[in-house]
Formats: structure tokens, sequence, C-alpha cells
DNA sequence: CATTTAGAGTTCACTAAATGGAATTGTTTT
DNA sequence: AAAACAATTCCATTTAGTGAACTCTAAATG
């Protein structure tokens, strides 16, 4: 909206995203009249973009007459994802094989992060985060090691379009003690998360430095088994295989 | 593009869904160039449209500056895909536990059937078809059931847009096949197909007849189980469960 | 290693399309 | 039948699209 001065990006195009996250906001349902309020745009306009969309398909009007996410974006997020994820997984697996839990790869979307890349453990007690789950930045292993590799402005920016929610005792719970914890990370190379984002699940986690949109991967699992010594010994192959994935992605994306 | 005249599309609009698809159908990677060539659009219409996207999150720059398709879009359509496949997974569960093979969801986008829910069998030989996933409609049992509930025209338009390939030596081929078997569909109120999409891959299938969007769900799994002693305890399980998924898509989505 | 060169990115002035306020017409819900 | 919301129309104003020419950058060439 504002933004259209500042970037020339196309204001019909803005708009339309708008939109589009204002549905997936507002659970996946949005009346016209709904739309208008939270868009602060016109009526007709309101309209007229989605009668656009609902022609392509990206948009379903139910017969109560309010809009929902429609089939097509399913597809372009499963191509999305697909692309971003497919040359990860194999080295996703590998972590998997050799430390016996579960290991993601996630990015930097707006102000959250994006889960693209998954290798489940197969242990019975495991964690599970499905590709395209998306989660807060300062609470997770991937969010902590992300945000480290970025300038102090935009953490400050991100965290505090976000706010910090501390679903465990031991997140993270102000500024300072989160740049704190960034700067550690910075130091020792890795992000650990103790208990933060859920009890009893433990996450290291890497930044991938190369890649052209931030991006770590984490390996994590029950407290019981991710202890420190299995960090002492996922460590090194973390880093092996952020190395490998950072190459890969700063030539092909 | 051409349709702008006839449904009061947004050209912008139109345009920049068109690039993200003709990304899409390069492999999730196109030049500026490649683009102007499938697009037939000039190139700083092109260049606007990207840089609209880029910025908002939808399309990543690679360092060879080619484009791909950001990370934006796994949100969107996974909130998409959740949204439409939320209510349905216990009822596919449902099935899963009464048949033990695996169920799914699909409907129809644009001129391909995607699959929007899914629940697996916990046999290890079992079908899997991921979410997201897009199939043709007329060698599959989902998106035949789709097809028989649509008017000929419509199903003409679909499938010669896309062909009719034949993956397998039971799959249809010709149109008049086709129809016929559509018709057989109608009568016995629900789709078979016997190895028409995989080798050794049996799927009963049935319409949701009041879903605003054309949706079928399946069940799926290799002969030697599903034969037709199994058809007839399916069919009338997926009848309750298409009844009940259908009474609520009808109010709902 | 300097030089082409191909493609990306940009500019501009003009034409085409989109926008949005006010008013109008449908369509449900009460 | 009224009220509430959705859908649509009109058209002056704003924004976007486009063809041609230009700059910039990276990498292929000699």
């Amino acid at each position: 909206m504002t933004e259209s001065k500042t970037t020339g990006g196309v204001q019909s195009v803005e708009r339309v995203f708008d939109l589009l996250n204002i549905i997936t906001a507002s659970g996946g349902e949005s009346s016209l009249s709904e739309l208008a309020a939270k868009s602060e745009l016109p009526l007709p306009t309101i309209h007229r973009l989605l009668r656009t969309l609902v022609f392509l398909g990206y948009v379903r009007q139910l017969p109560n007459r309010s809009y929902a996410l429609g089939p097509g974006l399913i597809r372009l997020g499963y191509t999305a994802s697909l692309q971003l994820g497919a040359y990860a997984q194999p080295v996703l697996r590998r972590i998997v094989d050799q430390l016996g839990e579960s290991a993601n790869m996630a990015m930097l979307d707006g102000h959250m992060v994006v889960y693209v890349g998954q290798a489940q453990s197969s242990q019975s007690m495991r964690t599970f985060t499905e590709v395209g789950r998306r989660a807060h930045a300062h609470d997770t292993g991937v969010g902590k090691a992300i945000l480290a590799t970025l300038p102090e402005s935009q953490v400050v920016s991100i965290v505090s379009s976000m706010g910090m929610p501390t679903p465990t005792k031991k997140s993270l719970g102000t500024m300072e003690d989160l740049l704190a914890d960034l700067e550690k990370i910075r130091e020792r190379g890795y992000a650990i998360d103790d208990e933060e984002q859920e009890v009893g699940v433990r996450c290291f986690s890497m930044a991938l430095p190369e890649a052209p949109t931030p991006t770590a991967i984490s390996v994590s699992g029950p407290v019981s088994r991710v202890d420190w010594d299995f960090g002492e010994r996922a460590v090194p192959l973390l880093r092996e295989a952020a190395d490998e994935l950072s190459a890969h992605f700063a030539q092909v994306g």
C-alpha cells in the first residue's frame, strides 16, 4: 500500500496478496465486509480483485458468499516447498541416520520462520514438524539461528512486530535476553533451543550463511536423548550439512 | 489476458499468477528472458511485477538472477490445504480405520485434480499421495468421480486440454471410453480406478455432490487386498463419509 | 587481461487499465 | 417488510503498461 511508493511495487498485486493474507489470518475464511474493514480498501476494489482471484482458482467463494483460499494456492505452495526442500531432503535424511533424531530446514518468511524441509526420526517418541508450518523466530532453534545472522535492527523489527510469546518457562521473554543469546549463538556458531518452544524438547540449530534467503537447519528430540553429549556429536555433523547446503543454495537458490 | 475482457479481471493480477505458473511449470526457476518468452509480456512489465513479488516474499531472486517461487507461497498453500483438509481428516481417518487402506480427498483445480486431504494406512505396502500433489482427471479414481458430476462439455474441455496419457495398459485412452465410463460411474454412484493410474493399485472413489468446488474422496491400495469383495465393504462406508463431508462443505466450504 | 556481448535492469513519454466515491440493484436474514 | 450485506454501475482521477532507447553487470571471447 504505502510500500508502492518506496519500492515501485504494483498496487493491485500488493493488494491482492494483502487480501489473501487477511483471509489466512482470519482462519481461512472472510466475508467481503470483513475484508473491507481489515484491508481498508474500498468495496468495489476488493470485489474486483476477489473476482479475479476466484476466476483464477486461488480463492473459492463459499455458499454463504464469504471467501476462502482456493486449491490453486496448494499447488503453488507445494511446488515452492518441493523446490526449496528437494535438495535438502537427502542431507537432512543423513543427519537423521547419523543422530537418530528428526532434522528440519526452515527459512525466514516475513516475520516468522517457515519449515521447508524435514526428515523424521524412526523413534516412536520424536519431534515432528510439518513442512509449511510457521513458527516464531525468537523461541525456536532455527529461528534464533537465523536471527543471529541478521543485523540487530532487523531482529528488533521482526521480534517486536510479532511480540515475544513464552510457550514455556524457559522461553526468552525479553529483547535483552534474546540479543544476549544471539550473541552467544554467533560466538559458538550454533543455536540451542533448550525447552524454549516445547517442554521436553531440545534442539540444536545452525544457519546456512550463504543462502540467499535466511535459512537454518536443526536436529531436535526429547531432552532425555538430546543432551549435551548428543550436542557434541551433533554440532560437527550439522556444520558439515550446513556447509554443504549453504554452498548449494549460494549457487542454485 | 484475453479473459480480462470477459470476466472483468484485473490485468496485473492475472499476469502475476501467470508468471508464478510459468515458474512452476519450468521446474520452479525461470530467468527473466524465459518469462518474457513464455508470458509474451514486455520486459519492463514483467520486471515490475516480479519486483513486487520479490518484495512481498512470494518470489525469491537467486544469485544467478533468475526467479524462483518464494517461501510466502508455502504459507498460503499450507493454510489453504489445512482449511480444505482439516474437516475431512477425521473422516478420512475413520475410513482408514474401517478398511485398512489409505484414503484421500481431492478437488478440481483448473484442468487437474489436486489432493487436499489424506489419511494413511498403517500397512507397510500402501498407497501414499502427498497433499498438494496434482494428477490428471481421466486416469484417477477421484478424477473420474469428479468428472462424472460435470456436464459433458466441461469434461471434454478439461480432458482435451490436458491430453489423455495412459500410464498403464488399463488406462482410458480415448474420449469415447472415458465418457462411457463416466456414464457407468453415474449409474453405480462411484468410480473405480482399476490399475489405470499405476499397475497393482486399485481405487474406489466417490464425489461429494454438494461441495462448492468439485471434490471427491477415495480409498486405494494394492489389488491383492483391494478386490471386488473389498469394494462391497468400501462403497457404503465411502457413501456415508461422502454424505457427511458433502453436507459440511455445502455449508462451510 | 582487456574487450565483446548477452542479458538484466531501468528510464521516459504516451496510451491503456485500474481505482474509488456515490449511488443502484440484488440477495439473504430477521 | 425491513434491515443488512453483497454485487454492480458510472466515470473522473490515479496508476499501470508499453515500445524504444539506454545503462549496468557478469561472463564468454580473443
